[in-house]
DNA sequence: CGTCGATCTGGCACGTTGTGCCAAGAAGTC
DNA sequence: GACTTCTTGGCACAACGTGCCAGATCGACG
């Protein structure tokens, strides 16, 4: 059950994305709604499951029809995905903005920390949500695939990183442990009931898990 | 979507388990049943998509009906976990014969590399099936379920072996990175055109990537 | 051997999932 | 305002996955 996400055909000229500026107000309100969607689901998810949550009532409780609902993700589970791909997206935007002649190891858990630091409210809020899905079995499958995800994304950041002749099995390596580490740590924390913030939090545990890590990945790029 | 598996309740007093020798008549009769699904189904997916193969037509082609397919797999896809699921059900197994005095990352690292070289003919197949498989995005989601479990297996494993103050973050580290790794080789060599055994086998990409990762993870337990 | 209890099996009904199709409305361009 | 492109929701529909029930089958025991 691939997560197809409905994907709109920017190509047609009416909506192209203007040359200056953000994506066009469609755009915007099309992600507006898809966290809309994301939030409502994630809030009945966790009030009474996802087995007894129908697709249906996701969709009137987000104010459209069934048919709109899958629209916008093709599988029920797959609608609170934004919410828990938000830090992976934002660990690997870090990653690709970091300073180039820093070596790999110390970007790669520099960032990894930084995603899992919650920089505002939003974000908080999307850690309390990950602890809170977690708890369901019938999610797995989507958590499963957003690291999926994370690591697609985090091996090419690597491949533009690593010098030319890199391994490309050392960089399939390299993001599948990191992925698998940001992962465990979220687990561990979600498990627990510590705060988003000092000993305990992602952040704590993510920065153990990559600096375990990265001690031994022969990530010998940059500086 | 969890895997049920349609657990049968063992627990009466008719077919209890002799205290000698295998399982009963009838449950290795189910486990043939099994794997006899497993098979079939994969011919169908490999040939035809999973999306192009209905529950109905995996049963038929295996001699049951729709109702007793869905009492040994609860989900289509995971009709073909039972073939995906054995190298890494052997990993696990290999570890935990493996002698106590063996430092662990060595442990880690060759049964790995023992449960990628395919010891039969049941296991060559298998490997060929893994690659037919992994080609249908569609079966990314039992891929990554079976990881998950053979992560888990792990984990109790290595909580065995490890001294008895052992982080539990690093115990779950160590098992999702070397999960990682098993899986990232397996990924690297199905994608390629590469034979079971030889220079960008299984057990070649495997060994690598274990050893690359073993060297960095703190796995001072054991010799 | 035959009885008994537990399990396996298949058929039916049923709610849910996810998609194709189409007409109506809204957004953006000229 | 005319035109194009995209979004929306309603309908129909095949497939999925489960509860339920009656019949067959298996294993134990006397």
């Amino acid at each position: 059950m691939p997560y197809r996400h409905a994907a709109p055909k920017w190509q047609g000229a009416a909506y192209a994305e203007p040359v200056t500026g953000r994506p066009t107000l469609t755009q915007r309100r099309r992600e507006a709604t898809r966290l809309d969607i994301a939030r409502t689901a994630a809030a009945l998810f966790a009030e009474r499951g996802v087995e007894e949550t129908t697709a249906e009532e996701i969709a009137l409780a987000a104010g459209i029809s069934l048919r709109t609902f899958y629209r916008y993700f093709s599988v029920k589970e797959g609608a609170v995905a934004p919410l828990l791909a938000a830090g992976g997206q934002r660990w690997v935007d870090l990653l690709a903005e970091s300073p180039a002649d820093l070596p790999l190891r110390e970007a790669l858990e520099r960032s990894a920390v930084a995603s899992l630091t919650p920089a505002d409210d939003a974000a908080v809020e999307a850690m309390h949500w990950t602890r809170s899905l977690l708890r369901d079995p019938r999610l797995d499958g989507t958590w499963q695939r957003v690291h999926a995800g994370s690591e697609e994304r985090l091996r090419t950041v690597l491949a533009v990183r690593c010098p030319d002749g890199a391994d490309p099995l050392e960089i399939r390596l390299a993001a599948a442990a990191a992925t698998a580490a940001i992962r465990v740590a979220l687990e561990q924390w979600a498990a627990s009931d510590a705060p988003v913030t000092g000993p305990g939090s992602p952040q704590d545990l993510g920065g153990r898990c990559m600096r375990e890590l990265t001690a031994g990945l022969r990530l010998t790029a940059g500086g």
